[in-house]
DNA sequence: TTTGACATGTAAGCCGTTACATGATTTA
DNA sequence: TAAATCATGTAACGGCTTACATGTCAAA
């Protein structure tokens, strides 16, 4: 049991447990999913599934086809199901602060020129907009089928989020820019 | 004039140009203003400031102390100015969606038991209302000082995403805890 | 004819974290 | 006497990203 794989192996070990896949279709399956709150390369797909199955957390077996090139089908063991559910059951999720650039824009905001920082506010106010309605439709398209409860849960997070950010941008908007005016006919 | 530098330097260039500082000093610092959105450890802080000496972006005087060990004071250079200012303008802010492991556990969350998974969400809602506190506090002493405008907006953008958060929390876990049960008896 | 889907990897390299290492001074 | 503040780093290591490398088949 080793508690000290990297978080990106359980990822990956979690993914191969919902249905065997082949690391092409799991890097795109990653991408749809869960893409929007973990990043996952191709490459890394591949060494992680290469590593679990070293592990012997993963089986692996290499499909013939006629129209494709030779798939490697992985899939996941009882070893593996049982790391997995004992990394999900590990109470000691810690903190993981996160980094968001775009607030270490804000936080140094007075180095920008006024209109500068009202270009940040409104690239990052249409990319949340595009997030929050992208997220909406996701939500809209997984609410009311019951084995997509969860994953409905984790687009409803990231959409009540996209709203707060934007409600933000609103209420700080005449804040910061009105903060910058050093000349008093400005203000 | 090199835009390729890490994310990193960029904000230890930003923090010295608040003010002169030592290497000590910069990591508490950042650890106070900046923390909630980006880590910083003391390593890294050190081996930054000295890489960033080297490409005379910044300057270091070794200043002697009576009752303390000799500190190096670093101070931002004119070049050093410049490189931040173009970084902060770059207006090719990607993406960076960044990773969340406890969405990643909500998304696997059928793989828990229901008490499992009751767990998991209550002690993010905990650890969100804690943090929803010490922001909303941070707010309180920043508002009304119109220097730390900039500073209130990040500690904002944190306190609003905690609230989103908590709403969340309450709006999904009857869904989720629902969704788990499989008698009939019991729904 | 070119794009896209299918399919699998290797190699290089920096970034960032954790652990290690040291030592004086003040305060509880 | 123990802990906290002040002060500076080195060493090791793995994670993750980017770029490179290859090839078939179908559809536009």
């Amino acid at each position: 049991m080793p508690g000290t794989l990297p978080v990106t192996a359980y990822v990956v070990l979690g993914l191969v447990s919902v249905r065997p896949t082949t690391g092409h279709d799991l890097a795109a399956f990653a991408e749809r999913s869960i893409g929007q709150f973990f990043s996952l390369t191709r490459s890394h797909v591949y060494s992680e599934l290469d590593r679990l199955c070293r592990l012997g957390l993963l089986d692996v077996t290499e499909v013939q086809q006629e129209r494709f090139p030779t798939k490697r089908l992985y899939e996941i063991t009882g070893d593996g199901a049982e790391a997995l559910a004992s990394w999900l059951d590990d109470s000691a999720l810690r903190g993981e602060r996160q980094r968001n650039l775009f607030l270490v824009r804000v936080f140094f905001g007075d180095r920008m020129s006024p209109a500068r920082l009202e270009a940040l506010l409104d690239s990052y106010e249409q990319a949340t907009r595009a997030r929050r309605d992208l997220l909406a439709a996701t939500v809209e398209r997984l609410s009311g089928r019951p084995q997509s409860t969860f994953r409905a849960a984790t687009a409803m997070f990231g959409l009540a989020q996209a709203q707060a950010s934007l409600d933000w941008v609103d209420q700080v908007r005449p804040l910061l820019l009105g903060a910058r005016c050093a000349d008093p006919d400005q203000c």
